[in-house]
DNA sequence: GCGGCGC
């Protein structure tokens, strides 16, 4: 096992071979029972990706996650957490040209969700996660890590530096399943261990705090962009279809009740698995043993 | 201080 250590190079997603240069945004680790696990948000030049490893005494394994896919793992480990017992399903996602297999098992530790990596090149690694046996252990608290994650990431700007390809090109490939991700300057990162050296460029609009981002969803994007006027200062959110714009101004005393509701909503629509429409998560048929 | 995974 332990495949990963190779100088360089590794064709996939966003994998460096043991990353040795790729820069460390966010680690965290969460103890479950006796396993240790390590979430490492890293990030190369060819993209952004989330390391996720299981260590116990004699063994470690790690998987590799696009960013594209952090929320996909939150949504389903959002599904594990909330769903009854009898209606666990198994679950397969696909990103790039990975697959990620969930699977639940249960044997007298108790029971517990595998998380495997297939990939043409790369031999399969798999996690197994416990259940845990109170609410906030195991897979919620895995769920939790991953949500500060999912969090976290969108706090992070590409880096814009050196080599000649604009921020937005690095995205293109980075993020290239669901809603990709295009990130002006940076935003504040408080608390984060952020290893960024990148400065911020100077500004020309007036009143421009220095912070825009685009998503893009369907066929539509939006635009994030924090200003300010006379009256304070704001959030300005514009859709944009075809040659439509349509804003809204939201004042940043606003915000944090906007992020409330909008939490809320994102909450109600998945933690049922059922509610996600993209088409690379899939239901497979209960596990039959 | 565990145990699942794969063959």
């Amino acid at each position: 096992m332990e495949g990963n250590s190779g100088g360089g190079g590794g064709g996939g997603v966003a994998t460096g071979g043991g990353g040795g240069n790729d820069v460390e945004l966010l680690c965290k680790t969460l103890q479950v029972e006796h396993k240790l696990f390590y979430f490492d948000l890293k990030e190369n030049p060819r993209g952004r990706y989330l390391k996720i490893s299981e260590k116990t005494s004699a063994t470690r394994s790690t998987i590799i996650v696009p960013s594209s896919g952090i929320s996909w793992f939150l949504d389903l480990f959002n599904y594990y957490v909330n769903s009854e017992d009898q209606e666990l399903f198994s679950k397969e996602l696909q990103l790039d040209t990975k697959i990620f297999y969930f699977d639940i098992g249960e044997n007298r530790r108790g029971r517990f969700l595998k998380v495997s990596e297939a990939s043409v090149s790369r031999n399969r690694s798999t996690i197994i996660v416990p259940a845990g046996s109170s609410r906030d252990e195991g897979w919620a608290a895995f769920r939790n890590i991953l949500a500060e994650i999912n969090e976290a990431s969108r706090l992070f700007i590409l880096p814009n530096q050196k080599n000649s390809e604009s921020p937005e090109d690095l995205v293109g490939l980075s993020d290239d399943v669901g809603s990709g991700f295009i990130s002006g300057q940076p935003a504040t990162s408080s608390e984060l261990n952020v290893d960024r050296s990148v400065d911020l460029p100077s500004q020309d609009e007036v009143g421009n705090l220095g912070v825009s981002k685009v998503i893009r969803v369907d066929q539509k994007r939006f635009f994030f962009d924090l200003g300010s006027n006379n009256r304070g200062h704001f959030l300005r959110i514009s859709e944009v279809a075809g040659s439509d714009r349509s804003s809204i101004i939201l004042p940043l005393s606003g915000l944090r009740q906007f992020h409330e509701v909008v939490g809320h909503f994102v909450e109600i629509t998945k933690d049922r698995i059922e509610g996600m429409t993209a088409a690379n998560v899939r239901t497979v048929d209960p596990p039959q043993r």
